[in-house]
DNA sequence: ACGGCACTAGACCAATCGGTCCAGTGTTAG
DNA sequence: CTAACACTGGACCGATTGGTCTAGTGCCGT
C-alpha cells in the first residue's frame, strides 16, 4: 500500500494519497481507520490533527486531490491534439492504462470516495461541484476546436457519462478494453 | 422503510426487497445486518436460514432481483416502439421517474449492492453477468429493429454507458434532468 | 535557555459490525 | 396424535468501527 517513494511526503499528503487509492478500491464505508492509518503510517492522532473531522473531511480532500490528477490528465490529452476527437481518444488510452494499473479494480476516485458516504448533502455537493469541473474542462476543449456553446455543452455531458458508465462497465468486466474502444463509439 | 403493502409477502422477498432499497442508496457497506433486518421486520436467524451465506448472498439476491425489474422496464419501453430510439426516449423518462421516486439519491442498484463488496471475485462476476444481461437485451431491441449485428452491439454498449453514466451524473447533481434529456444526446 | 506550538503516538471508549447457535413455534404428513 | 421439518426469535460472540483524549516530542523564534 505504502511505496517507498512516498515516504519522505508530509504526513497530511501521505494520507491523502493513501484515502485516494483505498477509497476509490473499496469505497467510502468498504474502508476503516486503521486501513487508513496503516497505508498511510500515521497514527491516529495525525489524522484528527490536519482532518479535524475525520474520515469525512479526509475523503473531501482525497476526492478533490483525485480530481486534480484528473484534470491534468484531461489538460495532457487535450493540449496536443488538433480535434476534440483526438483528444478524447488519448484521454481514453490513458486511462485504460491507469485501470490495468490498478489491477483492473479501482472504481472512479469521486464516486467511490463521497457516494456512499452518510447522507450527508455535502458528499453530494462535493461530488456535483467536482464532476461539473470535469465537464467544464471538456466544454472548454470543445469549445477551443470550434464547436458552438449549445453543442460543446451537449459534448461535454456526453463526454463524462461516457467516461463514467464506461469505467463501470470496465470495471465489471475486468478489462479495459470497451475504455479503448470508446473513442469509436463517439464518433459513431 | 417497511411498507404496509409489503408485509404479506413471505419474509424471503420482504428481506431481498428492502436489501435492494437499502443498498441502492447506501451502498453494500453502508448497510447493516440490523438496518436489513429492522427494514425486513424479520430476526436474524430468518436471514441466515434463507440466505446461508449472510449478507454477501443477500446482496446477490437483491442485485439479481432488481435486475429483474430493470429488464421489465426496458421490455415495457422497448414492446410499444417503433424504433430503438423511441424506445430509448421511453425508458429514460421511466427511469427519471423512478429516480425522482426515490427522493433522487437512490443509485445503480447492481454497482450499489455488488461494487464495493468483498474483494471476492464473485462479486464482480455477478455484476458482470447482469450488465451483460442489460447489454444483450438492448442488443436484441437494436437487431429486432433492423440494426446490422456490429451496429447493434456498438449500440447495445452505448446504452448501457449512457444510462449507468447518466444515473451517477444524476444523483451528483440530485436532478433527473440529464436523464430525460439523454436521448437527445443519443439521436445527436 | 526556554516557552510555545505543530505534530505525533497510541491507549482507550461505547457502539456497531457480521455471524453463530439453539430453543422455540407453527404447519404439514403419516 | 405425533414426528419431522421449515422457519422464527433473539441472546450472545469476538472483532472492528469511528472517534476522543492526553501525554509526549521536536522544531521554532526569541
Amino acid at each position: 500500500m505504502t511505496e517507498a517513494a512516498s515516504r519522505p511526503l508530509p504526513t497530511k499528503d501521505r494520507l491523502i494519497r493513501s484515502a485516494a487509492h483505498l477509497f476509490r478500491r473499496y469505497g467510502y464505508n468498504g474502508v476503516g481507520l486503521n486501513d487508513l492509518l496503516e497505508a498511510a503510517q500515521a497514527p491516529k492522532g495525525s489524522l484528527y490533527h490536519h482532518f479535524p473531522n475525520g474520515k469525512s473531511d479526509l475523503a473531501v480532500a482525497a476526492a478533490t486531490w483525485a480530481s486534480d490528477g484528473m484534470l491534468r490528465t484531461m489538460a495532457a490529452s487535450f493540449e496536443g491534439a488538433d480535434s476534440f476527437e483526438a483528444g478524447f481518444t488519448t484521454l481514453c488510452h490513458k486511462l485504460a492504462k491507469l485501470f490495468d494499473l490498478s489491477g483492473q479494480s479501482d472504481g472512479c476516485p469521486v464516486s467511490g470516495a463521497l457516494f456512499d458516504g452518510p447522507e450527508n448533502d455535502g458528499f453530494r455537493q462535493a461530488t456535483d461541484h467536482i464532476f461539473e469541473g470535469w465537464i467544464a474542462e471538456a466544454e472548454h476543449y470543445a469549445i477551443r476546436f470550434g464547436d458552438m456553446p449549445a453543442d460543446a455543452r451537449r459534448k461535454a455531458e456526453m463526454f463524462f457519462m461516457l467516461i463514467q458508465g464506461g469505467w463501470t462497465l470496465a470495471r465489471a468486466r475486468g478489462s479495459s478494453d470497451v475504455l479503448r474502444r470508446l473513442p469509436n463509439q463517439f464518433v459513431g
